[in-house]
DNA sequence: GTCATAGTATGATAAATATCATAATTTTAT
DNA sequence: ATAAAATTATGATATTTATCATACTATGAC
């Protein structure tokens, strides 16, 4: 992990609307200031479970996971999140430390705000407590929702939604690299690794995609998606 | 549902302190004398999904369960809330339709406050602000967890842990009327309701609990936690 | 390049869970 | 009070999924 302090210039950044829209330029002014920029390599870890919560945490830009790992060594990843959806919202008002990990599945820069000049401005900007508790109350329910969605499906479905996940939300391709390896797939649908490779030959097998190690193929979307709905 | 406008008194309400510890008397004036509040018979809905959200609810007094119905029948329960565990804070910022029903499992009471005036607190006050991101951080986190607690459980532990959680979060009794019936559970814990069933009849057999009808009494709660631990 | 290690793959089998069937019991409606 | 409907209960069976075993393949360290 590379620290580069200041170098981010928040009239370029895209996830500037979302914080700054509203806050006098004088308090962003010292906000950017204080603000640090931390780039990942694919592999790093962003947060670990248990550390006490010290920034507010957004993705500038790369892609990451949300998880939480178990004493048995099996973990289970909550989110897949790109920039903008994640931000550290989980625990961040309500924990001192984090309930979950979070790893750079590819490379990725993170933007660390201190969290007392959040809440700061949350005291002293409505508007901005606001757009703050509204990006909350999406990303919550994005997880919950989701998760209660994944839950209903057997595995042939869970897999057939996790590679339209990555096909339509992530890479908007039908051709993409997966970020996760197999194992990770399974640990968040929470099937096993063996299925999950069964299940992805099967799909390959009956022509739904192509398989070139962590590269995938949607060959038969429509079916694909019907296999998502209904199984 | 009986509705009682202007009843509630706010210098008795429990849930006060949360709402209106940072807010100003005079504005607390107001919110008070716009409020409504709702009683509802155990199996009465209090919000149907997809309908649009206009207030913000919270929970007086009663017991509520969190679901959304699925068009196969099949629904799933997102959790189960008493009160001060319950305020409408998912999706209520984010969006302006419900995203799922909420339906009285004990008779209840309600207290809607108009949404633009708790939008108009946040504006203006930001104590109240960080203390309703407080609670939406809290609320959406114990959700997330313990969706994730229960999924890694085969269906005794899921059923060991769902006696726990009502035997010692909501009626702090070893002896308590279960609140949902056998599908209920089911829908809560993601399996079917025939071995939700057989499992409490193991149970039974196992000496862990003794069942009379809806009413359970757990017997060996040591045995208990260790199947919800390991199971 | 070679070795060690992790990841992918597949089969055989065991275990868990769902489904189907049926009956007893409880609740609800009239 | 009685019939109808829903809930609880249990068994038999089918299906799904996990586990164990074993290769094969790719990747990183030296």
């Amino acid at each position: 992990m590379e620290e580069v302090p200041n170098k981010c210039d928040c009239e370029k950044c895209d996830v500037r609307e979302m914080f700054y829209k509203n806050v006098e330029a004088q308090y962003i002014e010292i906000v950017c200031n204080t603000k640090i920029e931390k780039a990942f390599k694919k592999g790093d870890m962003i947060i670990e479970e248990g550390k006490p919560i010290e920034s507010f945490i957004y993705l500038k830009s790369g892609l990451v996971k949300l998880y939480k790992q178990g004493e048995d060594g099996k973990g289970q990843i909550i989110i897949i999140a790109k920039p903008f959806d994640f931000v550290n919202l989980l625990s961040v008002f309500s924990d001192t430390n984090y309930n979950y990990s979070v790893t750079a599945l590819e490379d990725s820069v993170t933007c660390h705000l201190d969290l007392d000049h959040i809440k700061n401005m949350i005291s002293t900007n409505g508007e901005f407590a606001l757009s703050i508790m509204k990006k909350i109350s999406k990303v919550s329910d994005t997880i919950i929702l989701e998760s209660l969605t994944i839950r209903k499906k057997n595995i042939h479905g869970r897999v057939a939604y996790i590679l339209l996940f990555f096909a339509d939300q992530i890479y908007e391709d039908q051709y993409f690299e997966l970020p996760l390896n197999r194992r990770e797939i399974a640990e968040f649908i929470g099937k096993t690794t063996e299925n999950v490779i069964r299940t992805l030959s099967e799909f390959r097998r009956d022509g739904l995609i192509k398989i070139f190690g962590k590269s995938i193929e949607i060959i038969d979307k429509e079916k694909l998606q019907q296999v998502s709905d209904f199984g």
